[in-house]
RNA sequence: GGAGAGAUACCCAAGUGGUUAAGGGGCUCCCCUGCUAAGGGAGUAGAUCGAGAAAUCGGUGCGAGGGUUCGAAUCCCUCUCUCUCCGCCA
């Protein structure tokens, strides 16, 4: 959500930045956007004048009633309930174009940052920097759920009967290494200066309307039966949520938090739960990180924290690269983009692991998010990113770290929230 | 789940239809003193939208949304939330 004056001011860079992401259906909406603004500042203007009148009239009646003058009251009266009739009128057309012009402004997308490169979709996300060296073994590396099976970690034949498609039971080692990955990755997270959060893993309705679009919500939300409430998908939801219409004082930031929670998403949409195995699932953990910053540092810290993620995954020896979203890949809340991807020596491949976004000023306006400064309050960039989430992240470590004979091997950091073990031995 | 109380500024809190929403604390500034503390004075309804080059002017705003009225913090309706006690409970 992008300021409207800015649109007003402006409105040749907005139709630039719609065309970079090749949304040419939404041209005509800034000019239609700029044409219903001023038609609403008539109307406000021209209302605002009567209730103006109509105020100081009011006041004029108390006066004249308290000095008995009754038959000048009566004419007064009649006066305003004149105006009235004329203001309703105006009220309805002010609600009427206010309320076009939001839905308009939620769909023009935020300015993305220069550096964005232009491509239509996906395919034309760009590359920007590999850190490891992607390796291949000379045997071949099982399906992750056979990997897990044959350690005995994973049972999802249960998990099917309790809860259907897309749950699993964690079991044992595998269990444990999942723990362990996350309460690793909160030292790690605490050591590199972030505060340490466990956030409801509910929230109201209209804490999610503020955090996420409608579609959204219908893709991803589960609702509790008769209850105002909604599971998470992702502990962002509570941290963001936190600040809904605050103002923070400028001197507390940065707020450099991070959160653990479970994450719970129906997966609605193009993809599904199709696959079996933990890749996309109902419910799986994560360990996330949220800054809400000045505007101008917001930039600083979007490459601070994608490398947070990269550092933490080398630091378990998974091969990652960072691929950046192109302009019409990018969300429309979001100023820049990248993906951690982790290298899959099964499939040869990198797989997402990881997102990181720089939102700009876009969702604190959305959310009524301000800072108070010297020279007056103004909207706070807000950047989230993920640090790890299990068990899909469980994928790139059991194949990266698997071993000919089937055992696993554990990277020195886990050991010690692994009982000091430094192997995962094959079953049977 | 049951019963009761409440929601007004940064905090506490007064305000039962009419001109400018009391008062206190805190905070900011000034004076006195000056190491601090105490004392005296002034300011302090945020926020947000609109008009204006600006000074400034105006609208909205007392939990939310409706209604009654010329006029609502105040009266009526609906809803939400918070607190206390009881019950249940990891």
């Amino acid at each position: 959500m992008i300021d409207i004056k800015l649109l007003r001011a402006n409105p040749d860079l907005v139709k630039e930045n719609i065309k970079k992401k090749f949304q040419f259906e939404k041209l005509p909406l800034v000019d239609e956007v700029i044409q219903l603004d001023q038609e609403y500042r008539n109307a406000k203007s021209k209302a605002d004048t009567l209730r103006s009148r109509r105020n100081s009239i009011s006041k004029e009646i108390g006066m004249m009633m308290a000095k008995g003058q009754k038959e000048q009251a009566e004419q007064a009266k009649k006066q305003v309930e004149e105006m009235n009739v004329e203001l309703e009128h105006l009220q309805e057309l002010e609600d009427k174009l206010s309320k076009r012009i939001n839905e308009i402004m939620l769909v023009i997308p935020n300015i993305i940052d220069e550096s964005v490169p232009i491509g239509k979709d996906d395919y034309e996300n760009v590359e920007i920097e590999r850190i490891g060296e992607p390796f291949v073994p000379d045997f071949e590396i099982p399906y992750h759920v056979d990997i897990m099976e044959r350690l005995k970690g994973i049972d999802i034949d249960s998990a099917r009967k309790t809860s259907g498609n897309g749950f699993y039971y964690l079991r044992g080692d595998i269990a444990r290494l999942h723990s362990a990955i996350l309460t690793y990755a909160r030292d790690f997270m605490i050591d590199k200066g972030f505060t340490y959060y466990i956030p409801p893993f509910m929230i109201r309705g209209n804490i999610v309307n503020g955090v996420m679009s409608f579609a959204e919500m219908q893709n991803m939300m589960y609702k509790i039966e008769g209850e105002d409430l909604y599971l998470i998908g992702t502990s962002e939801h509570s941290m963001i949520g936190k600040f809904v219409d605050t103002i923070v004082p400028e001197d507390e930031l940065p707020y450099k938090l991070t959160s653990y929670s479970p994450c719970f998403r129906k997966e609605v949409g193009a993809h599904g739960i199709e696959e079996r195995g933990v890749y996309r699932i109902h419910q799986f953990e994560k360990q996330e990180m949220v800054i809400i910053c000045k505007p101008e540092e917001s930039m600083r810290w979007f490459n601070e924290m994608y490398h947070i993620t990269v550092d933490f995954f080398r630091s378990l020896d998974i091969p990652v690269r960072v691929i950046e979203c192109c302009s019409g890949d990018l969300a429309d809340l979001k100023v820049k983009s990248v993906d951690v991807e982790a290298w899959s020596p099964r499939q040869k491949k990198y797989f997402e692991v990881g997102s990181c976004s720089n939102l700009g000023e876009a969702q604190a306006r959305r959310l009524g998010i301000r800072v108070k400064g010297k020279e007056g309050n103004y909207y706070p960039h807000t950047l989230n990113n993920t640090v790890v989430a299990p068990p899909r992240m469980l994928i790139a470590f059991l194949e990266n770290n698997l071993n000919a004979d089937g055992s696993v091997r554990i990277p020195k950091p886990l050991r010690v929230y692994m009982g000091g073990k430094e192997i995962i031995e094959a079953k049977g």
